[in-house]
DNA sequence: CGGTATGTTCAGTAATTAATGAACATTATG
DNA sequence: CATAATGTTCATTAATTACTGAACATACCG
């Protein structure tokens, strides 16, 4: 094994800029809902000039391995990063996936499209219990529930037309 | 004071109809990186036939003043609650707003909007970075950061158009 | 005014979520 | 097969986030 390789490199900080566009990602996450671990990788995979193994994640952002596997994981259910293998090597190297489009597809598909998917199953059930109401209960309520059931079917539709105005 | 009004109505509890319809939101705020009372104050009135006032939520949902009252204001934030005057009645009452137009617009403008353009001086703080550089790193990095502002610029774009989608 | 009704704030606490690290697979390799 | 390298899982711990409730502000009303 190389001397230059492995903990020891962990001293060998990150730049400035690397750590601003690591910070970037971290925010994103956030926003999305996502672990700040799994914005801390996917940037420095990003700002990486090669592929990167488990290790050598763990070791430049300072996390440990049930993170680092964790977020590794989270970030390839949803299509942000690439697994590269290398000749002679049994460790799996990362790459970000750089296409947008893709990203924000894998995304809403793995991470909002259930939650939609649940809440019109829901919204079934509802409308099960309005036929168990009085009927004056039922005419107002009924209201109500079809424009559920249209803010459903909006959010449906929407979520596609959205990834085709991302851009691809 | 009627006293069917106040907190003996505490356990006139809520139908399971509503219990659903706030359970959806409860779901819907969750994803959205809201509190959870949040959704519960919003499926309530959403679901109500009339005005609430803050008590009225309070005891409906058994939740504490401080919550209810936090709630409210963030959900009259992105304007998801109208505030409605009774007459001769010093309490604030509130409705659902019903316009998902509205209410995604609102969300948006003030729970996604700061964060994008927060990116957006990061990746402007970036790129000043880069010009600190070594000539050979400078080449490759340079192509990240203006993927990463051509990603921006994409979603800052994409914002109105979704809310158009949505459609009003 | 003083008292009451209403709503907000915020320090403390509870609940939730993420991170850790050691034990456990799994697979390659001599 | 024994050993080492790699990666995953998951019980525990740490950090974060949301909730509570009492103190405080405000405005109304007699």
């Amino acid at each position: 094994m190389n001397i230059m390789n492995g903990e020891f490199l962990a001293s060998t900080g990150l730049s400035e800029l690397d750590r601003e566009v690591i910070e970037l990602f971290i925010r994103m996450a956030d926003v999305l809902n996502l672990p700040r671990s799994v914005g801390e990788i996917y940037g420095l995979l990003f700002i990486a000039s090669d592929p990167l193994c488990l290790d050598d994640c763990r070791i430049r952002l300072k996390i440990s391995k049930g993170s680092t596997s964790q977020g590794l994981k989270i970030l390839r259910s949803f299509g942000a990063i690439r697994t590269v293998y290398m000749a002679g090597d049994r460790k799996d190297y990362y790459l970000a996936e750089t296409s947008l489009r893709k990203i924000a597809s894998g995304f809403t598909n793995e991470q909002i499209r259930p939650h939609v998917d649940s809440g019109k199953e829901r919204i079934e059930r509802i409308r099960e219990l309005l036929d168990e109401q009085d009927d004056d209960a039922r005419a107002t309520l009924e209201e109500k529930i079809d424009l559920l059931e249209n803010w459903q079917k909006r959010a449906s539709k929407t979520l596609p037309l959205m990834l085709k105005l991302i851009g691809g």
